[in-house]
DNA sequence: TCAAAAGTGTTATCCTTACACCCATGT
DNA sequence: ACATGGGTGTAAGGATAACACTTTTGA
């Protein structure tokens, strides 16, 4: 360690381990009559919240009883996030140090303990261009598409400019690119550096943009919700964690609607069912119902057991078998 | 917020916020003649780590800070890995709460700033049975396997054994199962649960454990590094971070033996090269090498465009086109 | 001439995707 | 009868894995 490292640390010594503090926030998320909800605390459009404190057992309990206290909700699987670190204004010019500390939480709504405060709300109010199950959303190439450009073509440089509508392209799918719905953080971020979503803009409302880009949230929040969603997309491809989101019995076709109503598009109904079943996922209970009108339906339930045996992780590289 | 609550919060109020401490600790890769190797400081068996400070800028600029002085090394890639709580014993009985916040770093070994205490270790050193380029580790059999079927034959619960067996085999491949390269902290997980780490059975040593299962580090760090480990061998898989770890220009070969050592299984290698060249991750520099023994190679270099083009994601739901 | 590494080509197999089609029930 | 959802079969296309084979250098 040389002379610099000594004296900036002595420096900082006597302030740094005091101002310090963590946040845990929780993105919930439940399926609700095939809308993908959000858990939200009363009227703040926030994520329910809350600092770490000392006797917490972990983070993750801590968490727990935060957001149980704040919606009455009980989570049941639980994932990290990301953590990050924000100077946090409190007065005039005294500043605190918070680390941010996000998870998301899947659970079913649970109507017992209706909580005073609780609110579910579609996560498609946050990001509307995100919902793609009945096509492109119009507003996609009629509002964004053009006001994207428009911030594109604002660069001074010829080659910020070049560079700028590509991301837009990949991220939005524009110009025939296949839309990738699991880019949902990429396009918020790109959203806010060109100033296209409220919360980039310091809270002064720029006119028409707020009802087309959805409703904001305190903070960071939707940018920690995006970054939920995007989590959450890309993991039921590979893990199944859907059924974290179904209840005890269903049939197939309500597996489906879920997984659609994550992803944010349609699936093929034949293959679908096929990948299902020949993973093994699930078994049928015997029983079927007729609710859902047409045919009666086969229920099923999921195989608890898939969980201890299924490590499975998909390679892309060309191992040799030996 | 109902009165239990608020009685829990002002309880806590006085002493919560001034206990709490952040630590940045990270995880180094370098691939230094074929051998995959992690950075670590002096003597210690210890990962590059300090305490995240007033006036870092933030979590990842304070993580490039600490590395930097405890060993020279300046870093590239950054990506955070997982945030765990601790409680942290520091006199008596005075309890501090740490929050650990991990990072995984790509770079290349710099002769340039050689500073006194940096160290290359060999992952290997750490996981022996984790080198599967030259077949299987006997030690996985010979070793490993009876202990932990031992361990497994221990627990007093039928149920129980008939988990940890299987379990077991997973994790390590056992009874024909295939090897996961991807399961590094899955297997170091059970191994300390089995106590066959050193660090599970609190520096006792046990006798001939300590050889077999590699050497151990403080605290657990050689937990976070299994977390490494395992984010790196995912990810080269999908993302192109190998480059991270290559010289500005190299043959496909050596490009081949690192992916190998990262992953620590063989390649096939006309596949690898069409795997290469068919997603046009690289470009030929016009040259070419005749320091490998046998025809002189070509040279390639890193296509950064990439970068920009492809965010690429390997979609397994069964989507439909429209 | 041989060893070692650089490269090319071909084939079998599996998985994904798309699409056509039939079945069972309520109105 | 027909709308609605349940459920099955199959064929095209692409990606992967395995392997056989040729080329170019240095010792």
């Amino acid at each position: 360690m040389d002379d610099q490292t000594k004296k900036t640390r002595a420096g900082r010594a006597k302030r740094k381990a005091h101002d310090l503090k963590a946040d845990l926030i929780a993105v919930v998320v439940a399926v609700n009559e095939g809308e993908p909800c959000v858990l939200t605390i009363g009227q703040a459009n926030a994520l329910p919240s809350g600092p770490f404190e000392f006797d917490h057992r972990s983070l993750q309990s801590g968490l727990r009883e935060w957001v149980e206290q704040q919606t009455g909700q009980p989570l049941g699987y639980i994932e990290q996030l990301y953590t990050f670190a924000d100077r946090d204004r409190i007065g005039a010019e005294y500043q605190q140090r918070v680390i941010s500390i996000s998870y998301l939480a899947l659970t079913r709504e649970e109507y017992a303990g209706v909580s005073a405060k609780r609110c579910w709300e579609s996560w498609y109010d946050y990001f509307p261009f995100e919902d793609h199950r009945s096509g492109t959303p119009p507003m996609l190439l009629e509002v964004l598409r053009p006001r994207l450009m428009e911030w594109a073509e604002g660069a001074p440089e010829v080659e910020t400019r070049r560079e700028r509508r590509r991301r837009a392209e990949v991220a939005f799918g524009f110009d025939d690119r296949a839309w990738n719905e699991e880019l949902v953080l990429h396009r918020y971020e790109l959203l806010y550096e060109a100033g296209l979503v409220e919360e980039a803009v310091g809270g002064r409302r720029s006119g028409d943009l707020v009802p087309v880009q959805g409703r904001s949230m305190i903070a960071d929040h939707r940018r920690i919700m995006a970054t939920g969603i995007a989590r959450l997309r890309s993991k039921i491809k590979y893990r199944p964690v859907v059924f974290e989101l179904m209840p005890p019995v269903f049939t197939l076709l309500q597996l489906q609607r879920t997984v659609e109503a994550l992803a944010g598009r349609l699936v093929n109904k034949p293959n679908f069912r096929r990948l299902i079943e020949q993973q093994e996922l699930v078994e049928e209970t015997g029983e079927t119902t007729a609710e859902t009108g047409g045919r009666p339906a086969k229920l099923y339930r999921f195989r608890h057991a898939v969980l201890d045996e299924t490590v499975m992780a998909g390679t892309k590289l060309p191992l040799t078998r030996s």
